[in-house]
This record gives structure tokens, C-alpha cells and sequence, in this order.
DNA sequence: GTCTATACTGAGATAGAC
DNA sequence: GTCTATCTCAGTATAGAC
């Protein structure tokens, strides 16, 4: 990789983390990264490649740590906990944050503009497989269709935790602390993936 | 409310539902609605405006609604359900919904740009406070900043409900069967609420 | 008061010289 | 590989016709 991509990829990394990918224009990052506009479509041919390949670059390796303690949770034998799997999803993603809190912002942001379903989460497929397996032997007899709906409701509860601070008055905890946040976050989601089936399906609800 | 007022405001929701907000050109809009360019600008001000006035049009009634139902949930002597005032919440959505599908697209869209919380959310204020008066005297003990947190992590997977389809193979529910997929992320949040609050609220923060 | 024609600024993209 | 110059199209602004 060449001097001059690198300076766009950190750039670029910096200012969409900031204003957001509409909202940073390539201008504003040859400026500030002291290249020619020309290179960017060199290098990556489209502002919509430089955001891949700085996606890309960041997120490999916490996708890699999600699948080692996916591997490692699906090797233990008997009934696994819905919080040690939600953990072992997210965990990752807060260690990447604390030590580059832009990441994660980027990633939100992405989600927040709706680029990220299009163009991005073709790379997440193998982390998504192993998710499923592991959640399945936690909710053995949760039914599959229910299933993906609860998958599906987790995705934007966490996206959008990620991308947006609550903002109330009073809050102890810093915006910025993740660990945090995925706790509740695990909480809230668990108590979400153990709550009975909604009757519309089966009429299984008569527990309550 | 003139003519092209009018024509221009059916146009955008049209075009923003198909296509979204930053996708669609003010010029795309006035090719379909059969008026100038200068005219939005006239009516509106900027596309921004446009935009605003657009989802006011729609997202009132269904607003009125939401109120009026959570005022009769708190007008009931003793604690409410979680389900209840979910539903009280949700069940407008799906009316609007259901009669002219292109609103919640829209809306969808919007949060999947992230134009939702910088724009419009303040029309929603009357809403969100019955919401969460009513939601606390269904959660009494539930601690105040676990609670904001919750309804932080409520808006997300919602907003993304409403955006996205899952499109998982087999589904036995249409993409447009809105009160199914309402029914079914009551369920999910009613169990995230009644969730025992993550444990580290106290302790890891002292470190700090 | 309403609307049309047209000009202005800044965006992403591209061709071709070096 | 890099840079200059230029293209197209976006949102915006305004002068003036009806």
C-alpha cells in the first residue's frame, strides 16, 4: 500500500468518523490529508471504494476475534447462556472501540446513512453464520422464524446504540465508554431473546 | 394549501419512499410533479423544509392517536402492562401503515439516513413523554438511566423494523405485514424491559 | 402572491499531460 | 503515480413575468 493511500485511508477514517461519509466531501479530505483529489480515484475509484477498503481494513480483525470466541463457545459442550454468545458478538467490537473510538462511529454512522446492508455486510457472513448456531443451541427451542425477527430486532437495537448517544441530563457514564453501554445492551437483549413467542405463531403463550 | 403545494408534497413522499431522501433531486421532483424548480424553494424554503412539512402532513394523525391512547392508559388507576403501553405506542404506526405503506418507507428511510433525530424528532416530543410516563408506572423499580437506556435501545431496533425486511428464506409473513412484525417486537422489547439491569452500573465506574 | 428562467457555488468524476 | 483542467449535476438564490 502505498504512502499516499494510507494518508487518504486515515483521513478519510477521521473526517467520515466526524461529520459522516454525505457529509465529508473528497475535498474536504485531499485538504486535509495533503493529496491531490485525482489520487482518490486513482487509488480507489470512487468515494464509495474508499469507504470499503477503510471499512474493511478495521473491521477484519475484530470479525476474527468474533469467530475465535464463537469456535470457542461452540466447542464447549451442553446448553449455552444467551449472554455469553451476545457477548462474545459484541465484545469485540468494544475493544476495537476503546482503542479507536472513530471505528465504531463509523460503523453507526455507515449503518445511520443505510450503507452498510448494500455494501458491507456481504463480509460479515461468516461471523453471522457462527452467531446463529452458537444463539441456537442458547434458545434450542425458540421457533426458527421467531428466531431471525429477534436476530433482526438485536441488529438495529445495536446499530443504533453504537451510532447514537442517548443524550439525557444526569447520565454517569461517559458517551464514549462502550463497555458500558453493551452491558445494558446484553441485558436488554437477552431479557428480548427469552421473552415467550409472540402468540400470533404458535399460541404458546399461556406461560406468562 | 395551493395546487402545487400540494402536487409537490405527494411527489417527494413518492420519491423519497422509493428512492430516499439524499437519492432524490429536487429535480427529479419537479420533472414528476409538473412544476418548477423555484417553486419548492417559493412553498418551502429549501428541500430540508420540504422534507420537514412532508412527514408533519403524515406523522400528525398518527401522533394524535399515540397520545390519545396513552392518555387512556394513564388514566386506569394501578400498574400497566409493558405490552400495553408498547402496543399503545406501536399499533398507530401500523394503522398509518397499513392505509398509505409508502409513510413508513419513508420514515424508515429517513432513520436509515440518519435525518430522524437531527430534523424531526422534536415534533415527536409530546409522544415520547406520555411514552415515558405511562412505560414507568408499567416499570416502577426499574432505575432511571437503565430505563433511558432501554427506550435508546427501543427506537433502534424499531426504526430498523420498520426499514428493513429480514428476507430470511421460508418466511410465512409478507414484508408488508406490519401488525405481525409489531406483535412480534412487542414481544421482544417487553421481555428486554423486564430484564434485570446489568449488574456493573456501581462498580466499574469507580475505577475511572 | 405565484411561478418561470436562469445564474451561482460546490459536489463527485474523468481525460490527458507530465 | 500524480496533477491540472474540465465535465456534469446537485442545491440554492434571485430577477422579473403574470
Amino acid at each position: 500500500m502505498s504512502d499516499t493511500s494510507a494518508k487518504i485511508l486515515d483521513t478519510a477514517e477521521r473526517l467520515f468518523g466526524e461529520n459522516g461519509y454525505d457529509a465529508t466531501s473528497l475535498r474536504q479530505i485531499i485538504a486535509a490529508a495533503g493529496v491531490n483529489l485525482a489520487a482518490i480515484h486513482y487509488h480507489f475509484g470512487s468515494k464509495e471504494e474508499l469507504l470499503d477498503q477503510m471499512i474493511l481494513r478495521k473491521a477484519e480483525p475484530v470479525n476474527e476475534e468474533r469467530i475465535e470466541r464463537m469456535d470457542r463457545l461452540m466447542a464447549r459442550p451442553g446448553r449455552l447462556e444467551v449472554e455469553e454468545v451476545l457477548e462474545a458478538f459484541m465484545q469485540p467490537m468494544c475493544a476495537a472501540a476503546a482503542q479507536n473510538p472513530q471505528f465504531v462511529r463509523v460503523m453507526g454512522r455507515l449503518h445511520a446513512e443505510g450503507l452498510l446492508p448494500s455494501v458491507i455486510q456481504r463480509h460479515f457472513q461468516p461471523v453471522v453464520a457462527r452467531f446463529h448456531m452458537a444463539m441456537k443451541r442458547a434458545l434450542p427451542e425458540l421457533p426458527q422464524e421467531e428466531f431471525l425477527w429477534r436476530v433482526h430486532f438485536m441488529i438495529g437495537a445495536m446499530a443504533h446504540t453504537m451510532c447514537n448517544s442517548p443524550e439525557f441530563p444526569g447520565s454517569t457514564v461517559a458517551a464514549s465508554d462502550f463497555r458500558d453501554r453493551i452491558e445494558r445492551l446484553v441485558a436488554f437483549l437477552s431479557g428480548g431473546f427469552r421473552a415467550p413467542a409472540a402468540r400470533s405463531v404458535g399460541a404458546e403463550l399461556e406461560v406468562k
